[in-house]
DNA sequence: CATTTATATCAAAAAAAATTGATTTATATC
DNA sequence: GATATAAATCAATTTTTTTTGATATAAATG
């Protein structure tokens, strides 16, 4: 047996459950991805973009970046807003905020006014 | 085209590079796991912990949490100090604290005193 | 010094995620 | 109304990650 041994929360009804940790796992895998990460910076800095803009500025092909972006979107990182045949995507400023360091501000997530 | 286009940082030099996004997708892939979560919210709520902690604490398999250990340490999320026969893992405080938000605390990451 | 215990590593199999090119849907334009 | 454009979806393939059970290493214990 470990000598060092401090007891672990087992039993702790304190303990977050699974659907908990699952949660969090999504949004995470959403984040693992460097072109995701990409994407989400240049989603971060400007206002509104359209598939059609970050496929020119990203080096990507469309279904591609439909892809991406739908993993991103189902993760509640960003939003969709179609006007016509565009759909554009912004940040969703409050999950993301609440998930990353306000070190991380303003690549993957914006300024935190109520901190600091 | 695009008839609400915002140029987009094409060209920017201030755009983070290629290595940027790597080493952020690495870290969060660490993170993009239930188990992996799960591991770090024990690790994160006790001060020391060893595999045979965790091993009887959460049902795992030992070679599939020293599998699970070295991600999250290769990630640079923890640490590991040997002492004989036992590996014992703490958090990486300044790493975790510097990637997730103060929301997260204190399940995957610690209390931040420089804040708020 | 033989045995047990703690942990890491390995190779093979299984599962999950990403890529590709084609197709579909819907809107806009000529 | 025919054609072009924007974006989503699909099925097949490829790549990556995870799981499994076995084995290796090394320290502790009798």
């Amino acid at each position: 047996m470990n000598p060092l041994s401090i007891p672990l929360t087992k039993g702790n009804t304190d303990r977050p459950d699974a659907e908990f940790f699952h949660s969090y796992e999504k949004k995470f895998k959403a984040l693992a991805d460097k072109k995701r990460l990409e994407i989400l910076y240049l989603i971060t800095n400007s206002t509104s973009v359209c598939v059609c803009d970050l496929s020119e500025t990203i080096d990507m092909q469309q279904s591609k970046l439909s892809y991406h972006l739908k993993i991103l979107l189902d993760a509640n990182l960003i939003t969709k807003e179609t006007k016509g045949t565009w759909s554009y995507y912004q940040i969703n400023q409050k999950e993301m905020n609440g998930l990353l360091s306000n070190q991380l501000c303003c690549i993957f997530r914006t300024e935190d006014s109520t901190c600091c």
